[in-house]
DNA sequence: GCTTGGTTCAAACGTTCGTTTAAATCATAT
DNA sequence: ATATGATTTAAACGAACGTTTGAACCAAGC
């Protein structure tokens, strides 16, 4: 064992530290400080290879969604190939969408369970960059998946299929990143999810279990019926963008 | 009009601030500064009316979360006499459960959709006095609906059943909470929930409208299959505590 | 009128924040 | 060996943070 430190380790060894501790203590609440220490580098180092601690955050979720992207892109690709210009089930673009952030989570090399709590926390964070920053990441796919399950369900409004779209992604993000928290409300254990006993591979397919079928019912749940002065246009509202 | 001040008005500007700024920009996010100057208070009036920023916070919970769960209970209390020891239907549970916490949406003296979106975004907080502060106040009334539910799908794992309590917890803040996020990932308005065309009344009776089906689809849908490893037991692990 | 207890005020406290600087160190190629 | 560019280092920067202080202010009771 040698105590060499590339800089290219430095540079990782940064990543690392700032996925986990922003995952812990969330952006605000992780200071470069903590970062720097935990990773044993000296302060300056995360500005000189990133520029700024914003940049360190865009970075952290950078070289993992490039994998998540391509993988999902890459995924719907196959299934409507193979369905050579038929509609997809429901089931099918679920499995495509959430199953490939699922497996993310057995994987260490792409971030584990780790990156997927952070994922799910930072969807909620409130900081503009952090939201400007993920619409960017995140447009393309969502364009695709959401014009798959348009075709999916070709008798659901597309504005109420947009809306249980957004709905599962709250699921989905609930899950991964409030594990601990319903354990504290319910007073109950859930299995072995906090990872400890099985390792977080098993984490990440239990849970897998138990949310799809969850979005599913949820996905494909009787169109509401909508009454007196709740709601008046059933079709979906212009776009505002192209 | 009159400029008076009473003390009882200057704590009631901070709490209404706080919780406006707390939604729009987090815990750590948001500073004293930020909500004395908005208030229009002396810095010092935070720390004499509460004592430390994290009390104010807990205050801010405090005075909606009493509401909250005390209708709560008391609607889980009527429909249980009404049925007269039968078990309710699941759609009154989460009538009940989530038909409350929207109802809060549309009453802005209770503070309306700003808490609610506060609420949704600070379930997903990391900081460990708030996740204690919350399991805390929403103990008991978890509790209840957790054994409502239990009695309302006899034929369901307890364990399936918290697993979608969890996930309906999920899609319900994640509706709430991030509304705008949707409208930057999907570029497509969903009607007028952003609340500046028909108020916020209507903001949240059609946010029920759509998410009420869809929690109710996911909470009945059919039983995941468990093959392999990827889960072993279908029963309820025991309690951590009673 | 004066005291009293609650409230507001400007100012400062010490700490921590993200960032910058300039020198020191390292790796590599001539 | 020495020059060069990349990296690391210790130290400091100004700003912002949550909190505290002690005097000023104000309404009510005697």
């Amino acid at each position: 064992m040698s105590d060499n430190k590339t800089s290219q380790d430095t540079r990782e060894r940064i990543l690392d530290v700032a996925e986990r501790l922003f995952m812990a203590h969330g952006y605000e609440g992780t200071s470069m400080r903590m970062i720097t220490g935990d990773a044993e580098v000296n302060l300056a180092a995360v500005n000189y290879h990133f520029g700024s601690k914003e940049a360190l955050l865009r970075e952290v979720f950078r070289r993992r969604l490039a994998w998540l992207n391509h993988e999902r892109l890459h995924e719907l690709d196959a299934l409507e190939a193979e369905a050579g210009g038929a509609p997809l089930k429901p089931s099918q673009v679920l499995e495509a969408f959430f199953g490939t952030l699922l497996r993310m989570g057995e994987n260490e090399a792409l971030g584990g369970m780790t990156f997927l709590r952070l994922l799910g926390r930072t969807l909620t964070e409130p900081a503009d960059f952090i939201r400007t920053f993920f619409a960017g990441e995140y447009a393309e796919v969502i364009e695709r998946y959401k014009l798959a399950l348009f075709r999916a369900l070709p008798d659901v409004p597309k504005a109420e299929i947009i809306w249980r779209f957004h709905f599962m992604l709250g699921a989905m993000s609930y899950a991964i990143a409030g594990t601990d928290i319903l354990q504290v409300v319910t007073g109950c254990e859930l299995g072995d999810l906090s990872g400890e006993k099985a390792g977080e591979r098993n984490a990440a397919k239990q849970l897998a279990a138990r949310v799809m079928p969850f979005l599913l019912g949820g996905l494909r749940a009787p169109l509401p019926q909508f009454e007196g002065d709740a709601y008046q246009q059933q079709e979906m509202p212009l776009p505002k963008t192209a």
